[in-house]
RNA sequence: GCCGAGGUGGCAGAAUGGUUAAUGCGACAGACUGCAGAUCUGUUUCUUGGGGGUUCGAUUCCCUCCCUCGGCUCCA
C-alpha cells in the first residue's frame, strides 16, 4: 500500500491517511437527487471521486466505495406534481439517465448506489435511538432532530447555530423546538409517498438517509467522506451530529474530503440563474476524455470556472497534445506486437518513463494533485515526442515504455477514450481510400492543387487527411475531438 | 453580520521559507512538409491584491486592509 496524503476539511490540514482497517477503504459520497438532468457541476465531484477510487486501487487499498441516492424529498416530490407524474419514477428515469452519463464518463468505480427509500427500516431505528438517547423529539406526526443537544455540532464547518440568523432560510415550523432544529421523519402529505411509522405515516427527512446508509454499509465510523463543498454547511454537520449521538461513536468520519464547485462565468451554476450547462450536451460536443481533462487540469479544492467560450475549446488543445502522441504510439504498438523487434530506447529514457510513472504516483499522493500530475505528462509528451516520429523503427518494448506513463493517465485519470480497434471496412472506407489513392498519384505528377482539392473535399465530408513519413493516414473527425 | 475558500504572466492554472515562480493555451520564430496537419526546437509575459511584521532570506509564516466567490438549512 503506497502512503498518501489528503486535507481533511475537519482539521483543515493534509494529513497522512491511515485506514481504520487496512488494507480496507470505506468511502461514502454525497450523491445525486434526481429531480432534473445532471449538469457538469455534479459530473466534477463524481469525476473526483472517481479518481481517488481509482488511485487507491492502484496503490494496493480495498476500496468499498458508496454514493447514496436522494430518490425521494421536497424537490422529488414538487417536480413530479409539477409534471404530474409519480415522484418516485421522475427518479428513477433521472437516475438512469445519470448512470448512462457515467458509464460514458468511465466512472466505474462506485460499488453501490443505495437508493434513500430501500433503508426506511434502517432510518426509523435511527430515529429510535435519537430518541431514546434524547436527542430527538416528536411532534405533530413528524420527528425532529435538536441540534443544541449535540455539543459539538458546528465542529466541521465552524458554524456556530448561534448565529444563524433567524429568518433567513430557517423552515418556519410551529413544532420546532429552535430554529435549527431539523426534521428526520416528516409526517405524510395526502397524495405523497409514505411509509408507516410508530410515530404516524410519513417519509424520510433530508440528512438522516446518508447516516443510516452508511451507518449499515460501513459502520459507526468509516476512514473517508467526500462531496461537493455547498454540503459541508449544514447537511454534513447534521450527518455529524446523527450518526454519533446514535451510536454514540465519534468520528463519524475520519477525513473529510470537500470538492470545489464549478462556477459558471465566475457566477455558481444554478437552475435559478439559468447558466447551468447540461452534462449530456458537454459529453457529446467534446468526449468523456476531455471534460475529464478538464476537470482534473486544477486541483480539486479549487473552484473551477467553467466560460462556455473558452474552457472546453482550451481544454481540447491541451488535452491533444498528450492524446495524439499516445494514440500514434498504440497504433504503432498494434503493428508492431509488445514481442516486435526493433530499435530499443536509449537506457536513459527507458529510465526516465519509470522515473515519470513513479514521479506521477507521487505527486497524486499528496492529496491528489492532478494537476501536478497532468504536468508531468507533458513534461513526458514533449519527451516521448522525439520518438514519436521514428515510432515505425522501435522495437514493441520500446514503444510500451514510451506509453507507460500515457497508460498510468488511463488507469488513473481516465483522460482517454479507449483506442478504437480498427473498425470493420465499410464502404465508406473503401471510397476513402479510392480519393486517397488518385490524390496519391496526384502528388506524385506534382499535381498539388487536385490533389490539395481532394483533401479538402474529404475534409468537408468529415475526414480529416495527414501526411507523414510514414505514409498517408486518415480518420473521420466529427465535431467531437477524441 | 457570521463561517469558509481564494486573489500568481494576455488567459487557464500549479508550487515552494532560499539557485532562472511549474505546466498548458495563445502569440512569434525555426525544423520537418510541395502546402497543410501532427510533432519537435526556441522566444514571448508575472517578483506572486495593497500595507505592515517575523527572518540572513517570503510568493510561501503572522497582522491588517481591499476585492472576488461560496455557505448560513434547496444544492455535487
Amino acid at each position: 500500500m503506497r502512503r498518501f496524503s489528503v486535507y481533511d476539511t475537519m482539521s483543515r490540514e493534509v494529513r497522512l491517511f491511515v485506514p481504520i482497517t487496512p488494507p480496507k477503504v470505506g468511502l461514502f459520497v454525497c450523491g445525486l437527487t434526481p429531480y432534473d438532468d445532471a449538469h457538469v457541476g455534479h459530473a466534477k465531484t463524481a469525476v473526483t471521486f472517481d479518481v481517488v477510487a481509482r488511485a487507491l486501487r492502484r496503490w494496493g487499498y480495498r476500496v468499498f466505495y458508496v454514493q447514496n441516492v436522494t430518490n425521494l424529498d421536497d424537490k422529488v416530490i414538487a417536480r413530479g406534481a409539477e409534471l404530474g407524474v409519480d415522484p418516485l419514477s421522475l427518479a428513477d428515469r433521472h437516475l438512469a439517465r445519470w448512470r448512462v452519463a457515467m458509464e460514458r464518463l468511465g466512472v466505474a468505480s462506485v460499488n453501490y448506489y443505495p437508493h434513500a427509500t430501500d433503508y426506511i427500516p434502517e432510518i426509523l431505528v435511527q430515529i429510535r435511538q435519537l430518541i431514546d438517547q434524547g436527542y430527538a423529539y416528536a411532534a405533530d406526526g413528524s420527528v425532529y432532530y435538536e441540534v443544541a443537544k449535540f455539543r459539538e455540532y458546528g465542529k466541521l464547518s465552524g458554524q456556530k447555530t448561534e448565529a444563524l440568523r433567524p429568518g433567513a432560510r430557517v423552515e418556519l415550523d410551529k413544532a420546532k423546538r429552535s430554529p435549527e432544529d431539523f426534521v428526520i421523519w416528516k409526517a405524510a402529505t395526502p397524495g405523497e409517498p409514505s411509509w408507516e411509522s410508530p410515530w404516524g405515516p410519513g417519509r424520510p427527512g433530508w440528512h438522516i438517509e446518508d447516516t443510516a446508509i452508511t451507518v449499515r454499509l460501513l459502520g459507526a465510523r468509516y476512514d473517508l467522506h467526500g462531496a461537493g463543498l455547498d454540503l459541508k454547511f449544514p447537511h454534513h454537520e447534521a450527518e455529524i451530529a446523527l450518526a454519533e449521538a446514535a451510536t454514540g461513536e465519534s468520528p463519524l468520519v475520519n477525513y473529510w474530503m470537500h470538492v470545489g464547485l464549478l462556477n459558471f462565468k465566475g457566477e455558481k451554476m444554478s437552475k435559478s440563474l439559468g447558466n447551468v450547462v447540461s452534462l449530456d450536451d458537454v459529453i457529446d460536443e467534446v468526449g468523456p476524455g476531455v471534460l475529464r481533462f478538464y476537470y482534473l487540469n486544477a486541483h480539486y479544492r479549487s473552484p473551477l470556472d467553467f466560460d462556455p467560450d473558452r474552457s472546453l475549446s482550451e481544454a481540447r488543445e491541451a488535452h491533444q497534445r498528450l492524446s495524439v502522441p499516445r494514440r500514434r504510439l498504440l497504433e504503432a504498438l498494434a503493428q508492431r506486437g509488445a514481442e516486435g523487434e526493433g530499435v530499443e530506447l536509449p537506457e536513459e529514457v527507458a529510465r526516465e518513463s519509470a522515473a515519470a510513472v513513479e514521479r506521477l504516483d507521487a505527486v497524486l499522493s499528496d492529496d491528489f494533485n492532478t494537476r501536478e500530475a497532468i504536468a508531468t505528462l507533458f513534461g513526458w509528451s514533449r519527451r516521448a515526442g522525439e520518438f514519436v516520429g521514428d515510432r515505425a523503427k522501435l522495437s514493441g518494448a520500446a514503444l510500451s515504455q514510451l506509453l507507460a506513463p500515457y497508460q498510468w493517465a488511463e488507469e488513473v485519470l481516465g483522460i482517454f477514450e479507449p483506442l478504437t480497434p480498427t473498425p470493420p471496412s465499410t464502404g465508406a472506407d473503401a471510397l476513402v481510400t479510392v480519393a486517397l489513392e488518385a490524390r496519391k498519384r496526384a502528388r506524385e505528377r506534382g499535381d498539388f492543387s487536385e490533389a490539395d482539392r481532394i483533401r479538402e473535399a474529404l475534409k468537408a465530408a468529415g475526414v480529416l487527411v495527414e501526411d507523414s513519413a510514414q505514409g498517408t493516414r486518415w480518420e473521420s473527425r466529427k465535431p467531437r475531438a477524441e
